[in-house]
This record gives C-alpha cells, structure tokens and sequence, in this order.
DNA sequence: AACGGCAGCAACCGCGAGTAC
DNA sequence: AGTACTCGCGGTTGCTGCCGT
C-alpha cells in the first residue's frame, strides 16, 4: 500500500493566502487552538489541506513572530549556528526568537549564502577558500581552536536538546550526587559560549583585517558585537561552560560512540587523565567502565549525534580532540591514549603548540567550571 | 510602455520520525 | 509486530514585484 496522501488533493485550494482565508484560519485557532491539523480546514470552514494551515500559521500568522528586516546581530547568530549545525534551520530558529526556520532558510539562500560565497568564504564549510588572511596572523589557529570547540559545542548543543525531550520522557540515571549538587539551572535559552568567543574572534578580525565577515556592508562600522578585545590579545580564554546533566550527557554519548573502537573504559581513561575528574566518584558511579556501545539499545543515541551532523562521522569529536592534543607536547600521556584510539600517525610539533595549550586549557576550565560550580558562566 | 531577467519570499512537496491502533 | 496516520523538517518551486534595457 502506498502512502496516503496528506489530504484530498480534489477541490482544494492551493497557492497564496487570502485576508479571508487568513482571518478564518487565525478566528479558529484562537477559539479552539489548532488541534489536529488534519481536521482543522473542515472545522474552520478552509479549503485547504491541513498542512497548508500548519505552514500559514507556522510561517505567517502565528502571533509571536517577529517579520522585517535581520538585525546585524541576528545575522552573525545565523552565520555561526549554520558553521555548527549546518541546514539544521529549526535547531537555528530555537536560537532567534520570534524568527521561523523558513524564514531563516530563505534569508540564508538569498543573503547569507551569496554574501559569503562573495567574501570567499564558503557557505557549506565556512572556510576561506584562500588561505591569504591567515599568513602571519595566526588568526587560522583561533579559527581552529573555535572549530574544534564548535565541535564541543554542537555536541553539547545536541545533547542539551535530547536532555530537554528526555526530561519529559523518561528520568535519565544521573546520579543522586550531581543531581543534589546541580544548582536548578533554566534549560532555555542555552549559552552558546562557542558562540560569544566566536563574536570576540569576530570583532578582533574585524579591526584586525577590515572586515573578515562584512557581514552587513557598510554598516559594519556600527559595533553590536558584544566582545571586543585589543588587537595584542585577540583572544580571551574561552571558557566553554557545561553544566553537569550535559557532561554526564555528552560522556555517556562519548563512550557510546567511542565503542567501535573502544569501550567505556575509555572515558574513565580519559577523567583519569585530568585530575579534577579523576577526584569524581561519580565517573564510577556511571558506569562507564561497562558500557559498550549497542546498534540496537542505543541506536537513539548515536542516531541523536548523526542526526545533524551528517558531515561530522561520529568518531570526529573524538578527532577533535586527537588533533588537538596530538600536536600538545605537554600532554602526552592523554595524546597517546588518543593516538591509539585513532590509531592516527600524529606527530608531536610545535607550531600548534601554544594555540592548543589554550585550547586545552580550555578544556581544562570547562572542568574546572563544572567542579567548582556547575553553572553557566558569561 | 513593454519586455525580460532577476531577487525575494511564500508555499508546496516528499521524506523520515514518532505515535496510535 | 505491523500498519496507518500525523507532524515537522529541509529542499524546491513558482509567484510577485522590482529594475534595467
């Protein structure tokens, strides 16, 4: 049998909305919300397939819409969620209020896209295709810093939101320690400190090379970036903020993810390595010792990180870090724990050195912030 | 004024995930 | 367990208005 068809395609009317039609549609929803949208046309007196309804109310009429021009700021926030999550628009439009995925998505492909593309960056990867603004500026190891912290963070971001449907679902084993030590902490809006230390990147290269992302033309001189730092320390230390449900989270999914090549040793391996965490009980407590990774109890998991990474294979949050750290001199015992989990040929160098003692630092406060408060920081 | 090209945007389509039965 | 159904998402289409010739 083949699929039904939405509604009954005979007699239906298709195309722009009337003010009518619109009226009819918004006087229903408003008496007696939405409900099935499949029967809602009949009871609303449309000749319209539900779908058309949910699409004009989703899209148009719902009240809380904000419609008109993008703000310089809303357009970075789309610029630097698309570099996390890619086409993902509904992931995006949880983070600009007031604004739809559609509309996000017809902004993108008729502004963004083509501003971008023009400035020789390219859309799909955010990448420069010359590589003329990095010589000399050792901006390209920032960029490449944030970009494996962008990989953090989307991971994080992805964990956050099955946090958020899964608190609704079912109790997630946390355990009573964190649970009793976690401050009540609101789960929108998330802080997207990637983000922020991004915007300070932003804002650097902009004094710094007249505008890597003119992002709105001439105008770029009005300074709404939030974060700006002198030009001799371009770069704050980015503190990347987890709470504890998202760390708990986003190990758990490690050592799933991992379990191809490793099992949940892993993550207790690697808290071992960092000794804020290796002062945890809770690493034991979890239960990651025991986990290996199952396509069919924990599809969901692993299902939940491709979702919206289809460009990112799983095992490159793992290479995330095996890049990073395998250029870390100072880190070796981690490093080499890392390479033979990748099984990759790194050798150790200099060049990246300092960049990643930041960025492992970084990680290092992530930790730090989690042990010692929990809570959001910035 | 007429026409064609183009950009912007609303709306549609098909698919996949989740859910009810 | 299998099937049908609903909903949401992302890609695409096509209408409309603007602009240049």
């Amino acid at each position: 049998m083949g699929r039904s068809p939405c509604c009954e395609k005979v007699g239906l009317k298709k195309g722009p909305w009337t003010p009518e039609e619109d009226q009819k549609l918004l006087d229903y929803i408003d008496e007696h919300g939405h409900g099935s949208w499949r029967a809602l046309p009949a009871k609303a007196g449309l000749r319209r397939c539900g779908k058309s309804c949910r699409l004009r109310w989703t899209n148009y009429l719902r009240p809380d819409i904000k419609r008109g021009k993008f703000s310089l700021q809303e357009e970075q926030t789309i610029i630097q969620l698309h570099a996390l999550l890619g086409n993902r628009w509904s992931a995006i439009a949880t983070h600009l209020p007031k604004r739809t995925d559609n509309e996000i998505k017809n902004y993108w492909n008729t502004h963004l896209k083509k501003r971008l593309a023009k400035m020789g960056i390219d859309p799909v990867t955010h990448k420069l295709k010359s590589d003329a603004l990095c010589s000399g500026s050792g901006h390209c190891k920032d960029v490449a810093n944030l970009s494996h912290m962008a990989q953090w963070e989307s991971a994080r971001l992805e964990a956050e939101a099955r946090l958020v449907r899964e608190s609704q679902l079912v109790s997630y084993p946390v355990p009573a320690q964190l649970i009793s030590k976690t401050p009540a902490q609101p789960l929108l809006p998330p802080c997207l400190d990637v983000l922020k230390a991004w915007q300070g990147v932003w804002s650097w290269s902009k004094s710094m090379s007249a505008g890597i992302f003119p992002i709105a033309g001439d105008d770029l001189e009005s300074p709404t970036s939030t974060l700006n730092f002198p030009a001799e320390n371009p770069l704050p230390i980015q503190t990347v903020a987890f709470n504890e449900s998202t760390v708990t989270t986003l190990l758990h999914d490690f050592a799933k993810s991992s379990a191809t090549s490793c099992n949940g040793g892993f993550i207790k391996e690697v808290c071992e390595q960092m000794p804020e965490l290796k002062e945890r009980s809770d690493i034991d407590t979890m239960g990651w010792q025991d986990m290996t990774y199952n396509s069919t109890e924990s599809a969901w998991a692993v299902d939940s990180f491709r979702a919206g990474n289809e460009n990112m294979p799983l095992s490159n949050i793992m290479e995330g870090f095996t890049d990073t750290l395998a250029y870390n001199c100072d880190d070796h015992n981690l490093m080499n724990l890392l390479i033979n989990l990748d099984n990759g040929d790194k050798s150790c160098s200099g060049d990246f050195e300092d960049s990643n003692k930041n960025y492992w630092n970084n990680v290092n406060n992530l930790v730090n912030v989690w042990s010692s408060s929990g809570s959001h920081v910035f």
